[in-house]
DNA sequence: CGTGATCCTGCAAAGGTTTGCAATGAAGTA
DNA sequence: TACTTCATTGCAAACCTTTGCAGGATCACG
């Protein structure tokens, strides 16, 4: 497979010398007890011994084993955070979040992709079950029923999914799309097609839901295409029944799909947005580097990961699990309180819409910009002007 | 902060019941010992009472703690896999790939960014430590001797980075950088800027000895631009620069850093590649996306997912750590074979690089590219006819 | 001097699992 | 029948840490 093996040396390492906690006590002559209260619980330990055995164990190169604590205490500092899909440049502003976060509360963040996967997402909470105080679930893709299940096995915080009895971190897309539709209207749109995700995404229903009743509303007729991958193969793939379709306007189910579309209407020959106007979904950075820079509804996925986290935190610090009192929790149950947080979205104009078939006629040449409120202008770096101006 | 709470409930949910081996040895009526047995050694026991226990287990809900069993064996059957920065898409397809090698070895992968932080790398070494079974670093922010510090503390693999001793994925960044410059030499520039990327990336360094050694090989002058932070911003930032400097062409540290080149010169005024001819370095899948597509040097990262993990399971199986053997281990030292991989480059062109001042003037309508070896091909769409037909 | 109170420290159990060793019983061999 | 072998299971220690409890020392106060 194209690789060359420069070396290949077999050499006697020093092996990981695993200093433990003993170590420590016997080297600076203590009960091993008091070594751990050095670092878990220093004001219980007189001064000049905590310094000593600080000493000791920088010496040693101590340091305590978060597994075996884990084990005890019932808490490992960890929160899992579990993902559809990486690749997605969707997801890295919320992971990125989420670890700053939990770090601010001195917790650890591992993610986990699971590629769209149901199974891998289920087989992957068990996996993280254990080792984790919590788990964020992203834009999950398996049933609320098995997700209600999993929670009873580890707290759980579910985002872009509403789960009922469980605190859920949820973008307003159902706005979001109401307004991208109202956008397509408002420049005269009436046949517009509606590019669908993933069957099992809740995102989904909901643009479904909010861009039909905008729709109607705006007296449009809304096709509707789907279910698609949410990449960009997925949105490329579908050109082609874009253009049978003759509507034009489309409404992607994300950005990923949107970029797909237009450039695989571009190999059609199909001109975005003169001929088609496109509108995406997450406002990621990429729509804004594409040509023709893409009109997208913004979510906003930082907050959203903030938010999680802090949802997590919050109520694993209610309810600590596995508390000493071992065997007697049995089906004590546990106060837990679930909030559901709605966050709001954006719809952020730029340059893959333009006027429909029923846009009113532009005034001679008196506004700078025609009739259609937008025209490339192609604002490398200002912009500003863009998203008002809406006419009718 | 924009958001609407909709709901906080506050309900009785059944909590955690953590059944635990010993659950199972009660309602099956044997030694936990033979549970313990019957999911990790299932030939040592009887098959009747085999299945007995599997029903118990199944019908409460028992999973094994892996956490407890990773204490007393040493293997936890995880890897971390820390990066350098999750919202580069150079990462996600190493990380799928990895992912997905761990999988068919039954380990699972804990993913880290470090926000290009040396420290918070550092940080996320220590809390991996003992929750894994060896850690892969990806481009590594921090001093070689720290690292190999650190892997006296756990299992490392190392890539995109050179560290003497310890097993490294490399891939052939010097080989990609000279191809590039010869291609622009060949297409007649002779005045190229190389866009830094981070001062402490081997990577980095690898680009600018190769290309330094093939632009004076091939009479071109190399100016050396940055270090510069390896992102979009960081390539716009200095498209001023880049201008100023009066080179026809620049090899970039990186995609990302070259599409924001472009975008930066783009604004200046500057078009791409009629008046400055650009590279990247990665080929992500962004790059045949943006406009002009991107030429650039194509990197194996899926491969060096897959290699880095194998390399390091094969590491860890040979010595398997904290043996049951207890204190006995002073400084045994282990032996650990080392191996250092190197994968190949190749070079894509694209539609961001074309005839420079020194080009050998086209001849009329020949070859559909001036003096370059290669043609578009470009596997896109069609689109082709872009950045050629460029005179002088 | 007696009585608490306060600080510090040690003891030992606990957490969930694995595993070497020994015990049991049954089957096979001489 | 006596002895060996083998399969199956139980026992208990070990992994590393935390933590309730109790003991010892010191000190202040009455």
């Amino acid at each position: 497979m194209g690789h060359t093996c420069v070396t290949a040396t077999t050499s006697d390492e020093g092996a990981a010398v695993p200093v433990t906690i003993r170590d420590v006590a016997r080297a600076s002559g203590v009960h091993i007890s008091t070594v751990s209260r050095t670092f878990s619980a220093p004001h219980l330990v007189n001064p000049e011994t905590r310094v000593r055995v600080l000493a000791c164990a920088e010496d040693l190169g101590y340091r305590p084993n978060r597994a075996a604590r884990a084990l005890i205490t019932g808490r490992t500092h960890n929160i899992g955070l579990i993902i559809a899909d990486i690749a997605n440049p969707f997801f890295p502003p919320l992971i990125k979040a989420a670890e700053s976060q939990a770090r601010h509360r001195d917790y650890h963040v591992f993610v986990a992709d699971t590629n769209e996967d149901p199974t891998a997402e289920e087989e992957l909470v068990h996996a993280l079950a254990k080792q984790v105080d919590g788990v964020l679930l992203c834009s999950p893709r398996m049933s609320n029923s098995l997700i209600e299940q999993l929670s009873r096995e580890v707290p759980l915080v579910v985002v872009n999914r509403q789960v009922t009895g469980l605190p859920c971190v949820l973008m307003d897309v159902g706005q979001g799309a109401r307004s991208a539709i109202e956008h397509l209207v408002g420049l005269g749109h009436r046949s517009i097609a509606l590019l669908g995700g993933p069957r099992s995404s809740w995102t989904n229903r909901e643009m479904r839901r909010a861009a039909g009743a905008a729709a109607r509303a705006g007296g449009a007729e809304l096709t509707m295409l789907g279910p698609n991958a949410p990449t960009e193969v997925g949105g490329s793939a579908v050109a082609e029944q874009v253009r049978r379709s003759g509507v034009s306007a489309v409404l992607a189910y994300n950005d990923l799909m949107a970029i797909g579309l237009i450039e695989g209407l571009d190999a059609l020959g199909v001109r975005v947005p003169q001929e088609v106007s496109v509108v995406g979904v997450d406002d990621i950075t990429l729509s804004r580097l594409t040509r023709p820079k893409l009109t997208t509804v913004a979510t906003p996925t930082g907050a959203a990961g903030r938010t999680a986290v802090d949802m997590l935190l919050q109520q694993d610090i209610e309810s600590p699990r596995g508390a000493r009192g071992s065997g007697a929790g049995t089906a004590l149950g546990v106060r837990r309180t679930t909030a559901q947080v709605m966050l709001q979205t954006d719809l952020v104009i730029r340059d893959s819409t333009g006027p429909g078939p029923y846009a009113r006629p532009a005034r001679p040449l008196a506004a700078p910009r025609g009739p259609g409120p937008h025209c490339p202008a192609d604002p490398g770096i200002p912009t500003a002007a863009t998203g008002d101006a809406v006419a009718s």
